[in-house]
DNA sequence: CGTATACTTGAATTGAGTCAATAAGTGTGG
DNA sequence: CCACACTTATTGACTCAATTCAAGTATACG
């Protein structure tokens, strides 16, 4: 493998001066509104601190391997993960994008079942799992946040299946765009234009398609009108109602 | 629609006669032991059961529709239920069969995001959302086990993401007989030969293919001499390790 | 026992993949 | 600032796995 495959490095645990102190690297995280520690105010979320620690990955490196032991619970505060699993011949498949607010790691299991990658420069909140799942006992809201979070993650994970099981080359990449700008508009951005962080591989593992796919798809969206391109990885939604239409297949 | 799309109907909430005598149903239950009610024994399970009550559906029958108010929980004690999301023009997909033990409806949302039908004669248990939801307050236990169920469902959605993205319709064929025979072994059963209670059809919804692709992917396995067929729903391996190879595409 | 339903099989079609070449960025060092 | 190498994205021609269309054959059911 590349350079690309070095792990997450640096990683302190936060030293919190006193409970008081203790919201100091949270009340500057832009994440904080989305995540699942949203849920807890002073004593309570000094209590988290104490067991959260900081990492960072630079784009393209993981965060941990399938297989890895599943010891830690992460937050993301910032930038995109990529989640995959892999066929032993090398097929990728991307389960899933991770943005800001998104936790990953709770796996049930020992080990970790699928790999989380940096799309770009990523940082975040780490936690011990044993700890965390400890601390459920005296901060119940925390656990009913990660019922309703992991219920949500259910919900998009079935959404994924019927895009995956169901749907042409054409809706596919059109569900991807309008996810992408939802999930900016759910940051506080406008969604539109919206960014596209991850390469076309990444949308192509995604989708279940080849890369090839999704840059016609593209390309033929912005033929048709739908879309514009001020560069390969911005995209300007010009007609967000025929691509309501075509996400679900009503195309006119 | 056919006579099929009639919704589940009998339904009797428990009267326990006493806190001794509340286990009554749960005792005779097949399911219990895999059920996330197998975390309560004794005092706290007849709390349960206070808002508990008994759902039967017949073959075809609808236990709720996509859209419905998610009013209730479910948890099935006998037969399989498909779970399935549908776009406009009809094209369906079906997310997961679920069979003895397992939950459905835990939606974050007021409403379910997909179709619950009875496969064959279906049994459940149902509780009122917001009456389970407040009843985790006193049964701490109860949320965390349906934390780590819901996690192992993630996982499970995850799998199928893969093998939607990326596997070959002989992979997928495979992977689902794997599935059905492993379920069958989780709930006592040996898992050789494995009935298949759900159609072609069913089949078909469930990996992203055709009926007739799943009919001749079936046909080709036997033909290698990997699987048996003593009648069109019930399956005999005769060559698990190479079938384990096909599901990963380590095809010899 | 006939009719509907489910399943299988075959032939033709097609949407997406593969292979191959080109183009457009991105970054590096001279 | 440009030239070069390298990576990423686009475009075109051809192929193929799975679908569609079309019979045919079991199986269950009233």
């Amino acid at each position: 493998m590349s350079s690309s495959d070095a792990r997450a490095s640096s990683s302190n645990t936060f030293a919190p001066g006193g409970p008081d102190l203790a919201l100091g690297p949270c009340a500057a995280c832009a994440a904080r509104g989305l995540a699942f520690c949203n849920v807890l105010e002073g004593e309570d979320l000094s209590r988290l601190l104490q067991i959260t620690s900081e990492t960072n990955a630079g784009a393209g490196q993981a965060v941990f391997y399938e297989g890895d032991e599943a010891s830690h619970v992460y937050n993301v505060t910032e930038g995109v993960v990529r989640v995959s699993k892999m066929l032993p011949d090398g097929r990728r498949q991307i389960t899933g994008f991770l943005f800001p607010g998104d936790f990953l790691g709770l796996s049930h299991d020992d080990a970790y079942a699928y790999t989380a990658e940096a799309v770009n420069a990523v940082r975040l909140c780490r936690f011990r799992r044993d700890r965390l799942l400890q601390l459920f006992d005296e901060l119940p809201q925390l656990e009913k946040r990660l019922l309703g979070m992991a219920a949500d993650e259910l919900a998009a994970a079935q959404d994924q299946i019927l895009l995956l099981g169901r749907k042409t080359a054409r809706e596919r990449v059109v569900s991807f765009l309008l996810g992408i700008s939802k999930q900016a508009q759910r940051r506080g951005e406008s969604g539109n234009p919206v960014g596209l962080p991850m390469s076309r591989a990444d949308i192509a593992d995604y989708l279940g398609l080849t890369i090839e796919t999704v840059s016609r798809m593209i390309t033929k969206l912005a033929k048709d009108g739908v879309i514009e391109l001020p560069s390969s990885n911005k995209v300007h939604f010009t007609n967000r109602n025929a691509l309501e239409d075509i996400e679900m297949g009503e195309e006119a």
